[in-house]
DNA sequence: CCTACCGATCGGTAGG
DNA sequence: CCTACCGATCGGTAGG
């Protein structure tokens, strides 16, 4: 077992993970270069990589880093409102602070990254894939409960739901990024409340005979 | 004007992008190198980018053989379709043919071009933006004739529209390829119906006093 | 944590 | 279309 206390070269270790993890938003997991990284916080790269050993384990420490802050920052505050639907909007509102973290200049690290790392098996693209699994499984929960608290249809599917409420958030991060569409997030908000409000209504009932 | 006849110039040219399109795919535009490519399409380095002078323009005319193609695959068919939401559905459905084409391993070009290219000013992405953006033009401008033909209520939003099923994409091709998620399709196809049941029916009234 | 170095590969050019 | 080559950079190691 490594230590991982307030050691010198722990901290040390922790600075090059926070800046690593903005790093990789704009330029990728693969272009996160050692020597770049080396260069930006003014060590060598025999340095740097010492506290890895290799390119590879740093990219999936640079992961569990940001699951980590993801946590803090967007889950736990959420955890605090209200079970069911006020929950869940909490958790839709968090998310959008996270992407828009000075610190991550790219947006959403595990946004940036599925892209680039889906054709790549190995030990990163298994660190995010488990990443994104909790994220899914929380918003299912959530949903679940909503629909337990009586917010919600009993019919209403909570993966279909978490995997609605995903496609927004990605169809959010290309229109404010890619496309720099101002109205990204209210076209995310519009989204998302149209999937609250088929939820909470009864089903469809075919007003005319087809 | 460099001529783009049949020569066998014009032929070994078209060779490239081909093969390149489709390693683009999987390694991403960066990933595309020149020595990669000349080694798998057994010519020398040189030779090859001699065809497009800098890396740079033969990622742009990647792109550009890559709308052709979509152009021809997704977009000509779906237009021989009667206007309105039958058009719609079919353009939905020929992006499935086009993202599981053999010829593109990775899916969707364009799509696992965007986390990649949103943060890189210049040609590449500006290409790729305006790719993009005529897709959405299209779409909303079938949800607009959908809409004066009467299929879909007056007051949907052509522009939103465009926007939720470009989401609902996005998902399938995070759902399908980083998840591997045998239910993705399934799921894709649950959530265009739920935007076309929506968009289809009255606004939502309120069944219950709040 | 450093300097010094390794072989491999990058995009691209010179000259034919 | 080729061979031969350029300087730069890659991830990583040896040795301290």
């Amino acid at each position: 077992m490594r230590p991982r206390g307030s050691t010198k070269g722990e901290q040390t270790r922790q600075a090059i993970l926070g800046h690593a993890l903005g790093l990789a938003t704009t330029v990728g997991f693969e272009g996160l270069t050692i020597g770049r990284l080396a260069e930006e916080l003014g060590m060598s790269k025999s340095g740097l990589i010492g506290h890895f050993r290799t390119k590879e384990a740093l990219q999936v420490q640079v992961l569990e880093a940001a699951s980590q802050r993801f946590v803090e920052e967007v889950i736990r505050p959420a955890l605090k409102t209200p079970r069911g639907e006020p929950r869940l909007r909490a958790l839709f509102a968090a998310f959008f602070t996270w992407e828009s973290s000075p610190s991550l200049p790219g947006g959403c690290p595990f946004i940036a990254a599925a892209s680039e790392l889906d054709d790549r098996p190995g030990p990163v693209r298994d660190a995010l894939v488990g990443i994104l699994r909790d994220w899914f499984d929380l918003l299912a929960g959530t949903v679940r409960i909503a629909i337990d608290e009586g917010h919600f249809r009993a019919d209403v599917d909570p993966a279909q739901f978490a995997h609605d409420v995903y496609g927004v958030m990605l169809a959010y991060h290309h229109g404010s990024r890619l496309f720099q569409d101002p109205h990204a997030r209210a076209r995310a908000e519009a989204a998302f409340e149209a999937l609250l409000r088929n939820a909470r209504r009864e089903p469809a009932t075919p007003l005319s005979p087809r």
